[in-house]
DNA sequence: TTGTATGCGTTATCAA
DNA sequence: TTGATAACGCATACAA
């Protein structure tokens, strides 16, 4: 068996008391005793139970965090930071994958709860309902690039500020004269795929076309939803998000459909493999890491019993690379915008 | 406060050793009590204090996993499928990434140790000093493709069987004409770059002549390791994994080098994205689910006490994509280059 | 400042 | 089959 604080007490000739207010700190200890029990408990090799810890202080020490599919690289950045800003103040992160299925959701963030202080959810698709559970168990919830829903306010947003690059992105598109443009839409659950869709209509107001195309978050949607896409003859096809846009991309050069010469092609996030594409893609660079972060500073405070915890928007922005360019008809044509012809 | 056992007890006339009996199935109860039991106990919505339980059993239903890097999309297939094969039985993961830094593994061991029931090494790179004191917790420990040590043998290894199909892909290549390859080595301290590395040698016994370039195993070193490794003039080359094949391949796009026509390239774990790429990634298909399956059975059964678990070599193999193809001195022969110079 | 004693919520041992 | 009750390892209110 380990060793347990009891053993320590004893080998240092103090009570268990005193061993648990020197290791954590929580009251002041003459300073000959503290250090004589540090030297004991260090040379026994003590380690403090923490289920024990845990069931005494009422706490666990242990965040939960649920996201939609681990596999997508997407949410590796922010639970990354979640994680290690959790580390940093001793905190340990369970992690569960719901598969993008949300009736997984409140199952699996129950069983996080049962273990865990808090819960932080990342992109949930959870019904009302559901969510109404979840923090009816009265444990702290943050919620990550969630719809604010008004009827539960109950847990804390940090959200990622899609609508507004998004939009400067298509207006960006119809500077360079693209008039037909499609979005390929993300899971028909996510409030970060509509926001983005709301940004994409607002292109209307400067005179493009535009339609969405039933796709999905991942390469694989992004490949599949091509030809249909396609069939809408755009100029520029808007991806939900760097996955998709990849997939779709892969699928081009298949069908001999160059980028950005034949067609301007946008992703959303910026993954790290964004620029290393060919060509390197337009997208929207989203602040993954500091998304974590933030979730992580609102949890702990949560868990430090603040009461008015506010959320957060952070900003994303727009990053041109090489994927967009102005369509083939602007180039050939009767030569619209004379940019280069000095006479 | 949450409901406890005690009121289960109290509201279903029986004692808390009966309810715990019943909700546990671990001894026979009286049909009717037994109903009765879990009639209250789902009327109330009781749930066990699962801190509880792990004090009063001795284990707490947690496995540890460590990786280096959660954000490598290599790892997220394996951890996925580890996680859900552990969900079905009941256990929660925890999670710490090492950042690729070896002096972190032993203190993240440590500490996920102190959570859980067992810990589950991915890729570690930690020394034997540091190896032998996580085993010398006396939980079970899994390490999954780490190099053998015939010293420390208390863990149970699984592992991906890369040199037998980098050995073929070699093949493969000096077949198609290749004499010049490259081999881009991932980690130093990786055992599996080794692996690979070894296999990359054999190739010199079909007469081809081989080198390392250091490099690494994420996009960036790879797009960084291009130049370098171009310098030594190779026919093909051969990238650790496929994130750095992605790299070097975004490189050779900006430098104007086009793969397979002038170079031929190869990567290794056939991540999804592999496919996708333009060209398609020649690769060689890593089992990345069944490895985390295969690692969660060992320590399934390590957990439930089995003496002699044994460990698995998980078999891998090629994949040819459009990656590579014979080199331009076989298509052309004596006449080199003349695509364009007709005159 | 230090020690004693109780509680945290379950499981498991022992009697009945 | 069921019920008291002692662990499990630690934190803390209370006393000294």
């Amino acid at each position: 068996m380990r060793v347990t604080i009891r053993q320590v007490a004893a080998a240092a000739g103090v009570s268990t008391a005193t061993v648990s207010r020197v290791l954590a700190g929580t009251q002041a200890v003459s300073p000959e005793l503290a250090e004589r029990v540090r030297q004991t408990a260090a040379s026994l090799g003590y380690r403090p139970n923490v289920l024990a810890q845990g069931l005494a202080r009422g706490r666990s020490g242990v965040v939960g965090v649920l996201v939609p599919n681990l596999a997508n690289p997407y949410f590796n950045d922010t639970i990354k930071a979640l994680m290690h800003s959790a580390e940093r103040d001793g905190y340990r992160v369970i992690v569960a994958d719901s598969d993008e299925r949300r009736e997984n959701e409140l199952p699996l963030g129950e069983s996080l709860l049962r273990w865990s202080d808090g819960l932080v959810l990342v992109a949930s698709r959870a019904a009302p309902t559901a969510l109404r559970r979840l923090v009816g168990a009265h444990k702290p919830v943050v919620a990550v690039n969630h719809k604010p829903k008004p009827e539960i306010d109950e847990f804390v947003h940090i959200s990622v500020n899609a609508y507004t690059p998004m939009r400067e992105l298509c207006r960006h598109l119809v500077r360079e004269g693209h008039r037909r443009i499609v979005y390929l839409s993300g899971p028909r659950t996510s409030w970060q795929s509509q926001e983005r869709w709301r940004a994409v209509r607002s292109a209307r107001r400067w005179g493009a076309s535009v339609s969405s195309v039933p796709c999905g978050g991942t390469i694989e949607e992004g490949y599949a939803a091509a030809e249909g896409a396609l069939g809408e003859e755009p100029s520029a096809v808007m991806a939900f998000n760097d996955l998709a846009a990849f997939g779709f991309l892969s699928r081009c050069g298949e069908l001999g459909l160059r980028v950005p010469e034949d067609l301007s092609l946008t992703g959303f996030d910026d993954i790290p493999f964004a620029q290393f594409t060919s060509p390197p893609l337009t997208t929207v660079r989203s602040p993954l890491a500091d998304v974590g972060v933030a979730a992580w500073q609102a949890m702990r405070r949560l868990l430090d019993g603040e009461r008015r915890v506010l959320g957060m928007m952070l900003p994303s922005e727009m990053v041109i690379r090489s994927s967009t360019a102005p369509p083939r008809s602007m180039l050939g044509g009767s030569e619209p915008d004379k940019t280069t012809p000095t006479t």
